[in-house]
RNA sequence: GCCCGGAUGGCGAAAUUGGUAGACGCAAGGGACUUAAAAUCCCUCGGUGGCGACACCGUGUCGGUUCGAGUCCGACUCCGGGCACCA
């Protein structure tokens, strides 16, 4: 055996061995256990970034752990291939965004292939073939029949210089990213999907998957199920009464105002003939559409003059205009209570409404209201025959009034909205929809699917080429074409079913989507936690809801990958933005404690600002590229870097130290191996006749094993399993034994190693199981097991401590009862030290832990 | 602003069910080998005091529960993710 670890022959060889042997082409096995391993495919941008490496990474290591399982695992690879990066590098190189993507999909697939995943690269695809979005486009029109998908007015970003609808990353401090153009807020006809009609089942069935609870916790919050009471409220001299929903039926005696968006009717009509409230509702259409830019943006209102009457009191209340109320929520209008709802004070406040307390403190007093609002529940005060009645009582008897007045009603609330999929961009699937000279609207049959998206095109930032392009959308007899795309997440909602049949060309799924669905372990970014898994598990309802499938789930387990962070550079650029700068064309100059003060590009040698460690990413162009990491070290040194470097739910920040490390590591393993076969030949191995130390190594053997396996296993904390096998690796290393029995010993130890980090470094251990002499791939190897004989102790050692403070360690017979510990425990000298001339209180003895001695 | 997380040595981290804080690795320092360097191997490595045995302090801050808290509870600070057209 070559004493050197040369990675790179041994990785070439072992992917070509797989390659070969088609090692990894995953059939339907109907007598097996399946295991569908899936991690979240990437977006083509160009080049793999530390991300997608930690993210494949994990999905391999669960996919070759799994195959040792003796399970039927299929791990597939694609590409989620629309978006705008690509129509963005269009209008900047002048390629068309096809050519683009598909010679990042070239580079990309190679670098994956490099770093030696198990994929089955026949079932790959990317979402930007017909062949894959023709049954997205099939299935919409299904919808469309029944009556799941509408068309309904809505809300984007305009930038009226572009003359274009700006997604809400393009919207940068209320103005356009590229024109600098202050946004409008425009209306235009959109395509939604009717999310809303599954909000029960999808808040339900969180119940029913393996998620982390903190995903589900968003989800839950996202889909946001409330009961409460929808009322009217009439307008003096107007017939239209104003509809709101409220969950705090019982602070209605507290309303001193009423708030609707800048777009209500009532705003509407009172602007009319008001030029100042005109200009205040034109006001609140600038700026972008993002909830975080609403809720962080200055609360102003401004009253329309209009008096509401309170439905039970009768009282007049004044109608504000406010810009935090939008129109997209609920009714568009809330009733405001400042003196029991935060937001509702410091609006009162700022204009010098009136705040009252309607619900008594716990001690039965009203409120101070002074500083601030009083949000909890209490019992009920000023509020007429209301007085004295809990939350749950004022809830019912103010609900109960309301209808028996016919004034309102008990209402469940969802906060989730419906998913509006239509974009007014170039590269996505067109929505197949054709539209009549009278106005019909109408679903294309399954004759004219697929709609193929042109792909000879140019793209300006003046938005979708397909607007222009009568070719496209003239069907000839006044009828036209559908120029919207669909949103993106529309292809990443059922690509994992796809996965299962990708080379059916006659339906979009078929049996054996039953068979590998639902993917057993997915893996992916906890940034997707809420709109990618929530768009997923609705698509999987719908399409089991057409027979499609038989799965209510998508994902049975998700591990939520942290982020990949690194530090960010950047220049003002004269427009005000910022131009960002690639960690690795920046050096950054540290003081004489290892901290940064300061950064130059190496270009020019002139200074960039430091912008804080963040998420790796296009938009703050951080991304470090694992190429040069896999040129100079080989794929396993990467892999095992990145598995080693943080429990995978952590975000991990890169740093190039430290990959020696994992290297430096391969090479101990690789002459370990190579040493251990100088040695000589291995007896056969006899636990009986073993002594001490030998015992002892076994044991160590034994507990690595059954440590890997649980924390690759069940907890996926691969660093903590790599860091069990290195403690193996350092025992082997002080070990020197070569007697028959002790090379046995060794022997058992040693492909112990190997088959441990077998799905970590599979290159490295392929050659090294060969070298111990096996015919067939460590792949094919089953997973150690753990001879529980091998555990066993004679003594253990106990931790003695006085009162919380650890005094002293005791060694005793590990069938010692608690009279004969608590002895040796008061034999210790540093124990009687710390007990002597103290009343002894207690004594607390944990089997197999510690002995606490409690004086006084 | 709202929802969800996180914070432990010089650094990445470990401590799985409330029971020995710092496994494993990086960096650093010292030593061996070498003409020298690289590579490799050995030793030290939370802070303070002590020759040492050992003692005291220490898991973002403040408070609480407990024989015992990194872990549980309450309040807070800072950092990160998401907020429906980035993917």
């Amino acid at each position: 055996m070559d004493a050197q670890y040369k990675p790179f022959e041994i990785e070439r060889d072992a992917q070509q061995f797989w390659e070969k042997n088609q090692c990894f082409k995953a059939v339907e096995d109907a007598d097996r256990e399946k295991f569908y391993c899936l991690s979240m495919f990437p977006y083509p941008s160009g080049k793999l970034h530390m991300g997608h490496v930690r993210n494949y990474t994990i999905g391999d290591v669960v996919s070759r752990y799994q195959r040792m399982q003796g399970r039927n695992v299929m791990q597939p690879m694609g590409w989620d291939a629309f978006g705008m990066p690509a129509e963005n590098a269009a209008i900047q190189n002048r390629v068309p965004p096809a050519q683009w993507t598909y010679d990042n999909i070239a580079t990309m697939r190679g670098q994956l292939k490099a770093l030696g995943f198990a994929y089955d690269w026949s079932r790959e695809f990317a979402t930007c073939d017909a062949d894959y979005y023709r049954w997205e486009q099939w299935f919409f029109t299904k919808l469309v029949e029944k009556g799941l998908v509408y068309k309904k007015m809505a809300t984007v970003n305009w930038d009226p210089v572009d003359q274009t609808v700006l997604a809400n990353e393009q919207v940068i401090e209320g103005r356009g990213w590229r024109s600098g153009a202050l946004v409008e807020r425009k209306e235009i006809p959109l395509w939604f999907l009717k999310i809303t009609d599954y909000a029960e089942e999808l808040l339900a069935d969180l119940d029913r998957i393996d998620w982390p609870e903190q995903v589900k916790t968003m989800q839950r919050n996202w889909i946001g199920k409330s009961r409460g009471v929808e009322l009217t409220f009439d307008i003096q001299g107007n017939g239209e009464p104003l509809s709101v929903y409220t969950t705090r039926p019982d602070t209605l005696m507290g309303v001193t105002y009423m708030a609707v968006a800048a777009d209500h009717p009532l705003a509407r009509q009172a602007a009319e003939g008001d030029a100042e409230l005109a200009a205040f509702c034109e006001e609140c259409a600038r700026g972008g559409t993002s909830e975080a830019e609403l809720a962080t943006r200055e609360k102003k209102g401004m009253p329309t003059g209009q008096v509401a009457v309170h439905p039970l009191s009768g009282r007049e209340i004044p109608v504000y205009v406010a810009n935090f109320v939008l129109m997209e929520f609920g009714t568009g209008a809330v009733m405001a209570v400042p003196g029991h709802d935060q937001r509702d004070w410091e609006f009162a406040t700022k204009y010098d409404l009136p705040i009252e307390a309607v619900i008594a403190t716990e001690d039965g007093e009203a409120p101070d209201l002074s500083q601030g609002a009083f949000d909890d529940y209490g019992t009920l005060i000023h509020s007429g025959e209301f007085d004295g009645l809990d939350f749950d009582q004022a809830f019912a008897a103010i609900a109960a009034k309301l209808a028996e007045l016919g004034r309102g009603e008990v209402k469940t609330n969802f906060r989730l909205r419906d998913w509006g999929v239509a974009r007014q961009r170039y590269w996505g699937a067109p929505i197949p929809v054709k539209y009549g000279p009278a106005g019909e609207t109408v679903p294309l049959s399954d004759e004219e699917l697929p709609v193929a998206l042109p792909m000879e095109v140019t793209v300006d930032a003046t938005g979708s080429p397909l607007k222009r392009m009568p070719e496209f959308s003239d069907l000839g007899d006044g009828w036209v074409r559908e120029t919207d795309t669909f949103d993106t997440f529309m292809e990443s909602s059922w690509y994992f079913a796809r996965f299962c049949c990708a080379d059916n060309h006659t339906a979009m799924l078929d049996e054996r989507a039953d068979y590998w669905l639902p993917v057993d372990l997915y893996i992916g970014g906890i940034e997707h936690a809420i709109l990618h898994l929530l768009y997923a598990r609705f698509f999987t309802k719908l399409m089991r809801d057409f027979g499609l499938v038989k799965a209510d789930e998508p994902f049975q387990r998700l591990l939520t990958q942290g982020m990949v962070i690194a530090e960010t550079f950047y220049r003002e650029t004269a427009n005000g933005g910022k131009q960002w700068f690639n960690p690795a064309d920046v050096e950054v100059r540290r003081d004489d404690k290892g901290r940064p003060i300061s950064a130059i590009l190496l270009d020019d040698g002139q200074p960039v600002a430091m912008g804080g460690i963040e998420k790796m990413s296009k938009s703050k162009n951080n991304g470090v590229d694992p190429q040069s990491m896999i040129d100079r070290f080989g794929a396993d040194t990467v892999r095992l870097f990145m598995m080693f470097a943080a429990p995978p739910e952590q975000s991990l920040e890169w740093s190039d130290s430290g990959v020696e490390g994992a290297h430096r590591f391969l090479k101990r393993l690789w002459r370990l191996v190579a040493e251990h076969l100088e040695a000589g030949t291995p007896g056969a191995l006899d636990v009986d006749a073993l002594d001490e130390p030998l015992r002892e190594l076994r044991r160590k053997t034994h507990e690595t094993i059954a440590k890997a396996g649980d924390d690759i296993g069940r907890r996926t904390t691969f660093n903590t399993a790599i860091a069990a096998v290195m403690e193996l690796t350092n025992a082997l290393g002080r070990f020197d034994d070569a007697s028959p029995q002790g090379l046995a010993v060794v022997r058992e130890a040693v492909e112990a190693c190997v088959l441990l980090l077998a799905p970590i470094v599979p290159h490295a251990c392929h050659a090294l199981w060969r070298e111990l002499g096996h015919e067939s791939p460590v792949i094919d190897a089953p997973w150690p097991t753990v001879d529980e004989s091998a555990l066993a102790r004679d003594s253990i050692e106990l931790v003695v401590q006085v009162n919380g403070k650890l005094r002293a360690r005791i060694q005793v017979a590990a069938d010692a009862d608690k009279a004969a510990i608590e002895a040796e425990a008061f034999a210790a000298e540093n124990v009687q030290r710390h007990t002597e001339g103290k009343t002894i209180r207690k004594v607390i003895v944990v089997p197999g832990k510690l002995v606490n001695i409690v004086v006084g």
